[in-house]
DNA sequence: GCTTGACATTAGAGCGGCTCCAAGGTCTAG
DNA sequence: CTAGACCTTGGAGCCGCTCTAATGTCAAGC
């Protein structure tokens, strides 16, 4: 398949999938006569892995990693602070989710007050009473 | 209170708190005798609106837009396209939560076959029965 | 057959949003 | 009086795209 439809099954871009083959974290595809890339489906599945290892934010090069190894069937030889990498990361998403869910209900409120026309009411009252720690990240 | 007390508070850091100030996205705070910058409650409360909605993944130009309008009390005058901006983030954030859940289960698996040492998986089978739309954002 | 329009190619420039550095000043504790 | 944590500045650097320009390929429609 052609780099377009492969980008959009995957919620990426061709400006992506260009810019990571040119950095070398994807092997160059096969070409058509034409010079077009043709993927196949091992190449997305490549492709799937890094795209979703770079939704938890792990740096580019990290996810690269990985996905090159397991697309190699080499997955246990993933060292172990790439591991730890990723466990952390998916533990940072338990935590992103949560905060998400509070900022949610305070820009619920937000947007209240505005359709309203109301009073700038402050959004997450700040100080004194707001002391759980929030610092990470 | 001082710039790092309070990026840490709001979960920032102190470069990020000069850039925003360089960028004329935040008022230049009142300095102490010694040149320190000294943030008033009220600087905070604008600071935790602008990193609210800059999670949100706001442009910083619109979170700041907003940031400023409320923060002079004048929350009513959002315009209508921020207002619609900020609908669509939440709705966005909606789907990004349930894309990490999902998400999340696959790395759970993956973590699991990196730890047994095995096969690689094809972490969330692609293609084919693949076809529940995924372009957005 | 020819045009239109959607897709593809490349190298390279541009951008958003930090993040850090160097060189220096200030303040508190021991 | 020194060590260490904090603060200041302007500017450089970085990550990860994202886009542009110039050019090529191809299927559909007149």
């Amino acid at each position: 398949m052609r780099i377009k439809e492969l980008a959009q099954r995957l919620g990426t871009t061709p400006y992506s999938m260009r810019f990571y083959e040119r950095r070398g974290l994807l092997p160059s595809p096969d070409r058509t006569e034409n010079g077009y890339r043709e993927y196949t489906d091992a190449d997305a599945q490549r492709l799937r892995l890094l795209v979703g290892l770079r939704q938890l934010d792990l740096p580019l090069s990290q996810a690269a990693e990985i996905a090159a190894l397991c697309a190699e069937g080499r997955c246990e030889e993933v060292s172990t602070e790439l591991r730890a990498a990723l466990t952390d990361k998916r533990a940072g998403l338990q935590r992103r989710m949560d905060e998400m869910r509070f900022l949610d209900r305070h820009l619920a409120h937000l947007q209240g007050d505005l359709a309203a026309g109301e009073a700038p009411r402050p959004l997450i009252t700040l100080g004194k009473e707001d002391r759980h720690d929030h610092a990470m990240r």
